[in-house]
DNA sequence: TCCTTGGATAGATGTTTGTCTAAGTAATGG
DNA sequence: CCATTACTTAGACAAACATCTATCCAAGGA
């Protein structure tokens, strides 16, 4: 494990929303992952870095796919990047993004209700 | 299926975040769902609900388990029910509210990563 | 009918957030 | 060393939001 995740990602772990009441520290903690993802700019983001063939992505890419500024993409970037759901990397003149599938599971497993089929 | 999900629920189906690049539409409907949860608050009240055994919850029981107004707790409830999370049913003086777990799933199966292990 | 209790709605207010422009930093190439 | 390209940071501003108080509606009991 070459870097620590960020104590939100960390702590956002545990039972199914539906087993046991939520801890009100716990809820503040996963409150920030759903708060990263509640806009469709870094919902959209994040599916484009996580389904990109080799696992990361150029942030010049994602720039072209919108029609926003490059500074605003930036700012959606940091907001993924300090919830843990994603890293960049420079190499060079460029960045390169990708995604903490961990922090995607555990919160997949979070919202998993007591009787669901499993996933095919 | 007695009742109809909000357009909202009915859309934010199909494949995981991580499988290809979400639409703008699908983007826009998910991210609804997901500023639901975007809350402490609101998360709690989710799993007070979801966990509680009989599936139901009185409004009274949930006020109780927070240092908010009446007010506040109710405005909560409605931001969860508009989004499709939740519906509420009158029964003499009291409203008791109970979880889609449909809505709760899709977005559980909107977050797996492709490689992820089977949920225990 | 009137009062009480459970809950929702309306409106006000301070805070957070999404977006922009302008300016800053980092690497590359003349 | 200067110019260019790729991001990021800083600051401004309008829109959205969480919370409150005050008020209202619905059901039940005297």
């Amino acid at each position: 494990m070459p870097k620590q995740l960020p104590i939100v990602a960390m702590d956002a772990c545990c039972s199914p929303l539906a087993r046991e009441p939520l801890s009100a520290e716990h809820a503040v903690e996963l409150s920030k992952l759903f708060k990263a993802m509640a806009d469709p700019v870094r919902l959209r983001l994040l599916s484009l870095i996580a389904s990109h063939a080799g696992g990361e992505v150029c942030v010049c890419d994602l720039t072209d796919a919108f029609d926003l500024t490059g500074p605003t993409i930036s700012h959606h970037l940091k907001v993924l990047r300090e919830s843990g759901l994603i890293t960049g990397e420079r190499r060079g003149t460029w960045v390169y993004y990708r995604v903490h599938p961990e922090v995607l599971a555990r919160l997949s497993a979070v919202l998993v209700t007591g009787d669901m089929p499993v996933p095919a």
